[in-house]
DNA sequence: CGGTAGTTTGAACTACGTCAAGGGTCGTGG
DNA sequence: CCACGACCCTTGACGTAGTTCAAACTACCG
């Protein structure tokens, strides 16, 4: 069997009072659906941006509390989730730098549906709603960026919603693990790491399944060579045989 | 027991050319994204759009089709469904006149990721996507409506996923019943009718069941008195106690 | 080096799927 | 208008993937 290892996840070490102008502005620049604007006017939109440091386990905000804001990660990882009456949560999203989420829009609900955690030390931006409409208003081709992103995360949901009504725990769990690694995947020794802290509880909130069944998936994964994995932390090494487990259909 | 009653759902019956200039106009100016637009403008987009009859069964497009068309619903109700490798249907949504589909983003994929189909007999009227680009490009506001929109499906899919991953058959079948009755309820001698034919099959493709289950949770329904039921017809009577049992959160 | 939080594993249980047979409803054609 | 056939729905019996409960084990932190 192979031997667990020391996590090799980096720690993300973020200071209270880390964002630095500069670094806002590059992060301002480098979201994509701001990318179109000039300098300028990203200089002028830096304005009405507040941010605020969080430690990992904190809560940015809660289901139920007034929708007020859009917030942007400058730095971490942010899970989006639901809570179920029985206490069990449903992680709908996890988010990395340059991803928004909060109060999108004006229209629907003013309390946010969904509550928003930082997996570890996180720098978020934000902007008020009305700040946010604003921008919208003024600049018909950010909205259009917005739009498709909007609808992107439309798609990558229905896609969960197929893997839930038609997969198995395992065939999910191997999807899943494919497309955190899509999205965090960094090479290193032990394999293509999934760089965030990601223990079985939260794997099986992502999968709808509990974190016992996830751990022996994961079991199984490892004693089978696929993955390396230890407290909180997994790489994927056989790609191929993953993919091949989760397909019938992503 | 509650005798079974002869189907009460109106049969919606569109002839190949129905869509007249006038109904497409009045449809146009109903679609709440172009609402905000002026009546000369709208029949300025009139003229880019196509229409097309469809009968109960046809499909509008399979996914995989290369992606080109804007859809919007002008009669009929249709589905987007995704098919499974094993020959089972996964419904992700049901549409209804005024409503949207297909090819939305320039960004995102250029082929249709899940597949249309007729319900009823449909009228559905279509635009290009860069002739939909165009009209976002010039008319900022109806990108926003757009967003909200998009944004307000995300948060519905997000509910679903959430009722997957937490609850019941029963109990998603509960609350699938009352969102639509919600959608297309109308009151009706034998209860708040959905005005759509929908089959077992159907409900279990929207409740990631089987068949035999939606059977099964529905006829018990019924002996309970909470619902009158046919073939392919569903109408609420108890809406309270139906929302108990679907609540424990949505 | 001890405690806490995360992980693993086993054994019993259950909601639901599967397979199969029978019955009701509707449309069509005589 | 009736009768037949196709389609849809219901119900039962049985199998099983996954949950639940519980206990032991291990990585990591102070």
């Amino acid at each position: 069997m192979i031997k667990r290892r020391k996590n090799p996840v980096e720690m993300i070490h973020t200071e209270p009072n880390l964002c630095s102008t500069d670094l806002r502005l590059h992060i301002l620049h480098g979201v994509p659906f701001f990318a179109s604007l000039e300098h300028t006017k990203i200089e002028e939109i830096n304005q009405q941006i507040h941010e605020k440091g969080f430690k990992p386990g904190d809560y940015l905000y809660f289901a139920g509390d007034p929708a007020d804001s859009l917030f942007i990660i400058a730095e971490g990882r942010v899970k989006l989730l639901r809570h179920t009456t029985a206490g069990k949560d449903v992680m709908l999203d996890l988010l990395i730098p340059g991803e928004f989420f909060g109060g999108l829009s004006t229209s629907s609900s003013s309390t946010y549906l969904e509550t928003a955690q930082a997996l570890t030390s996180v720098c978020a931006l934000s902007i008020s709603r009305e700040g946010f409409r604003t921008i919208l208003n003024q600049h018909p081709a950010v909205g259009i960026q917005v739009l498709d992103l909007v609808a992107a995360r439309l798609e990558a949901a229905h896609d969960t919603i197929h893997q839930l009504s038609a997969q198995t725990a395992e065939q999910r769990i191997a999807a899943t693990l494919l497309m955190l690694a899509a999205k965090l995947g960094e090479p290193h020794e032990v394999g293509l790491l999934i760089q965030t802290p990601l223990s079985r509880d939260e794997l099986a909130e992502m999968t709808a399944t509990t974190p016992e069944t996830a751990s022996r998936v994961i079991s199984q994964f490892q004693r089978d060579g696929w993955i390396a994995t230890g407290r909180k932390w997994i790489a994927l090494i056989r790609l191929e045989e993953l993919l091949q487990t989760a397909e019938m259909k992503v």
